[in-house]
Order: structure tokens, then C-alpha cells, then sequence
DNA sequence: ATCGGAATAA
DNA sequence: TTATTCCGAT
């Protein structure tokens, strides 16, 4: 049939394995959905799901067809908006997101729980930075409490609670003072050592070289080793075949 | 459209 | 525990 998404092949780039747990790993699932809306939203294509407005909401123009692209994801062929919707208002409770009032469709991200909520096993990044304001990330490294991914391929195993860039709408407007400053736990904490974008990015785990004056629509396929970031395969059509273009 | 209870799955 | 499936209420 038509071009199915596989979940451990698929085309996605935008999380570090450490993000998809697992299925056949104990009391996991494979991917949570709103790793998947950032997925679509740092992907930028803007058909489906974009960002919108205030710093984290989004609209989902094509909430049907954002639904077809979850369920064959989650290989829940019936999948609709109706059911999608109910458990994004799952998220409410958890701080996870919330609803922009008077705005169709229309969504909010609460970054700052985000990492917390979703991985509590994680090292607090509060922690990790205040106890010590230099090389914040060095601590992170492979031993710990960390989550162990279950391919023994030789990975370091770098993990962190810090979304990878890309996952954010645009670009952080660090040079200015700070309004997203409270937002986020890690960036608030980092201050001392990053005050700007440019000199997060240094401090992450991977030399990357990303260009900062453009908005952070994309990302280095060639990712390092210790993100072992999830192939991406080209930004082409990975949608149905069947043939739906426009939708009323 | 949006909300949230209830039952159920994995 | 995170959805999935239904569904009545607003």
C-alpha cells in the first residue's frame, strides 16, 4: 500500500534517541505525542501544524490530516481530530500544554514543564547548573541515572533534559534581554555561562555548526555520534499515497 | 469546537 | 501511565 510510516525507520529527525523510548522497553511507549507535534512543527512545513503567535503556540490547520499522520505514526489506522484532540486535553493537567482560548485549533506549549514532567529521571538541570557554573554539560555524561538505550551500538549515551534547538519556534531572541528567561528552568539557570544562543550552542555536547543569524529551521543532518540522532531522509513527500491534496 | 468522564488498551 | 475509543454536555 502506500507509503507507511514505520516508527524506527521513519523520517524524522528532530529528537535524539534518548527521547523514544522504546516500545518492548518496560512501561514505555514508543513515542508521546507531543514529541511528535514538535516533530512537525520544527520540521516547519507548515501544511499541517505551525507555530503561531505568542512564543510556543501553534495551529494545527489540518487537524484531520494531522490526526491521519499520528495514527499511522502510532499504527492506529482510525485515528481522527476527535480523539487526537482528547488526548492533547490530557496534557492540560499536566502542565503539558493548554489551550488558547478563542483560537481555533490553536495550542500553547509550556516549555518549562515539558522536560521535567516527561523525564523526572533526568538530572535536574536546575541542579546540575547551580552547583556548579562551569561546564554545565559535562556532567551529563554517560553514567548516571540516565536513560540507557536498548541498542548496544557503541553510543556514549549522552543525554540531557535540554530540547534540542530546533524543537522551539524560530529563534531565541537572546540578545535582548531575556523575556523567555522564565520559561525555561535551564536557560534561566544557564545565564551565567550562555547568554546568548550562540554561546549555548557551544556549550552543547557536540560541536555543531549551526548558523545563528538564521532562524533555526534547520539542522545539521549530520549529527553527532553522541546525539545519534534519528536518520532523516529528506523533507520530501513521506505522506500518502493516496493522493489528497487540498482538503476542502 | 471544546471539554472531560468513563472504560479500556498496552 | 499515555493514550485510544466513545460520548454527552456546553
Amino acid at each position: 500500500m502506500g507509503p507507511l510510516i514505520s516508527p524506527y525507520w521513519s523520517q524524522t529527525v528532530l529528537f535524539p534517541d534518548w527521547a523514544y523510548k522504546p516500545a518492548w522497553s518496560p512501561g514505555s511507549r514508543q513515542v508521546q505525542l507531543w514529541h511528535f507535534l514538535l516533530e512537525l512543527l520544527g520540521r516547519g512545513e507548515g501544511g499541517v501544524i505551525t507555530w503561531s503567535g505568542e512564543w510556543g503556540e501553534f495551529v494545527i490547520q489540518d487537524p484531520e490530516r494531522l490526526a491521519k499522520l499520528w495514527g499511522e505514526r502510532k499504527g492506529k489506522p482510525h485515528m481522527n481530530y476527535d480523539k487526537l484532540s482528547r488526548a492533547l486535553r490530557y496534557y492540560y493537567n499536566k502542565r503539558i500544554l493548554h489551550k488558547t482560548k478563542g483560537k481555533r485549533f490553536t495550542y500553547k506549549f509550556n516549555f518549562s514543564k515539558l522536560i521535567l514532567v516527561n523525564y523526572p529521571n533526568l538530572p535536574s538541570c536546575q541542579q546540575v547548573f547551580q552547583s556548579g557554573n562551569s561546564l554545565p554539560f559535562s556532567h551529563f555524561s554517560s553514567e548516571g541515572s540516565l536513560y540507557s538505550p536498548p541498542v548496544d551500538r557503541a553510543q556514549p549515551s549522552v543525554s540531557h533534559p535540554l530540547l534540542l534547538p530546533y524543537c522551539f519556534p524560530k529563534s531565541l531572541p537572546f540578545s535582548q534581554a531575556s523575556p523567555y528567561q522564565g520559561q525555561f528552568p535551564f536557560l534561566s539557570a544557564l545565564h551565567s555561562s550562555a547568554t546568548n544562543l550562540s554561546e549555548l550552542i557551544r556549550l552543547l555536547p557536540f560541536n555543531s555548526s549551526l548558523h545563528l543569524g538564521q532562524t533555526l529551521t534547520s539542522w545539521p543532518t549530520k549529527g553527532s555520534a553522541e546525539w545519534c540522532l534519528n536518520r532523516a531522509t529528506a523533507p520530501s513527500q513521506v505522506d500518502e499515497g493516496e493522493g489528497q491534496e487540498k482538503k476542502m
